[in-house]
DNA sequence: CGGGATCCCTTAGGATACTG
DNA sequence: CAGTATCCTAAGGGATCCCG
């Protein structure tokens, strides 16, 4: 048996043999929001080293999870179907994860895929289906969103575009999603600063994103 | 920052940094079960060395997820409510690694604790409650569990008691729990035996407990 | 005997430089 | 841009030992 495996015939073990190696869970959580090519991976976890990400991207093909897609000139990484069936283990550690994240810290960064999928996670479908559609463009310390809902349905892209309501934000969005901090009281303290369209929008938006802290 | 954090401010992360070590999640596995001694612990996870555990037990109960109690001359760790709450992301890891776990080999054993789990994952409680009350004793190699389930309700439990159906398996019970073989049919080629109750009671059984492959 | 601690060695992972 | 190559540190593995 290879060293590294637990050596019991159970799903988490087996789960883990495959993407339980550091960063391994992290390349998927990129990847969950788009295609993504060899540099877009390295610029959206700036500590990973390069030869650990080649290491990794290999492992994850092997193990059937990403595949490799030659794509004019370029070559793309992206989920297989199986890859994609992830997305249930990357959304529950983020709800995890979000009621330890604490205060930020000076050298933590946001990703805009990070920030996409921390919405993913924090979007209430049964919630936004009672309101009326809604589009919102959240700058999120670098990161540029487009952000849009539909009935129970969400959306959410990189870059700028028609919203109902456009703001900016740094980290302590978290104090909103977590419903510390209310929508008015936000803006009020500079926590969200709006810079187009109907503020009291923020509102439905802290309503249809919330992740209990 | 410590080295080992990952320098982004998002929840996938920061649940990677406190359970993404090598056996963390599996000392949460056998913890969800119930509270564990040290040894106990050690024996759900044969492979583990000594110093890791002891290591892991440590960073656990740092990060807020497991606690240290003292009862009547013995040590037993518990999960707290916080660590309780990973639940749903050793499920989900659970489910999706069942897909991947392929036949069984010589040297993977099977644990009462992680069996547990693995029923936990593939209850369907949606079905169960429209079937009759039942208890089940299964014999899981080493394992002995007792399963009874009440409607939406599923306990499972270690050792022998009352029971409508009892039977014995090996790891190929794992084609019975995907569909892949038939009740009558892993009954009949042997890789489920029925020990007392009605043997017709494994289709029920099947039914309750499924994941897909 | 339960609950670890210590030792030594192997290997994964981190930092940096380099290449087709 | 998309990775390799190299060197080094630290985490993990295996065995043994210790202590109340």
């Amino acid at each position: 048996m290879a060293a590294r495996e637990y050596g019991q015939y159970c799903g988490v073990t087996r789960a883990l043999e495959l993407v339980g190696e550091r960063w391994s869970l992290l390349v998927v959580r990129d990847l969950l929001v788009g295609p993504r090519r060899y540099g877009e991976l390295a610029a959206g976890l700036p500590r990973i080293p390069s030869n650990i990400l080649a290491a990794r991207l290999k492992d994850l093909q092997a193990a059937g999870i990403i595949r490799r897609v030659p794509r004019s000139r370029v070559i793309i990484y992206e989920l297989t179907p199986y890859g994609h069936e992830l997305e249930p283990v990357v959304l529950a550690l983020g709800a995890w994860g979000f009621k330890a994240m604490g205060e930020p810290r000076e050298e933590q960064v946001i990703t805009p895929d990070s920030m996409t999928m921390a919405l993913r996670t924090a979007f209430r479908p049964q919630v936004a289906a009672a309101l009326p559609a809604t589009s919102y463009v959240a700058q999120l310390g670098p990161a540029e969103l487009l952000v849009r809902v539909d009935g129970a349905r969400l959306e959410v892209t990189r870059g700028d575009g028609p919203a109902d309501l456009a703001f900016a934000a740094g980290p302590d969005i978290r104090r909103l999603i977590s419903g510390e901090l209310a929508p008015d009281r936000a803006i009020a303290t500079g926590v969200v600063e709006v810079l187009r369209g109907r503020g009291d929008l923020l509102d439905r938006f802290a309503s249809t994103f919330h992740l209990a802290a």
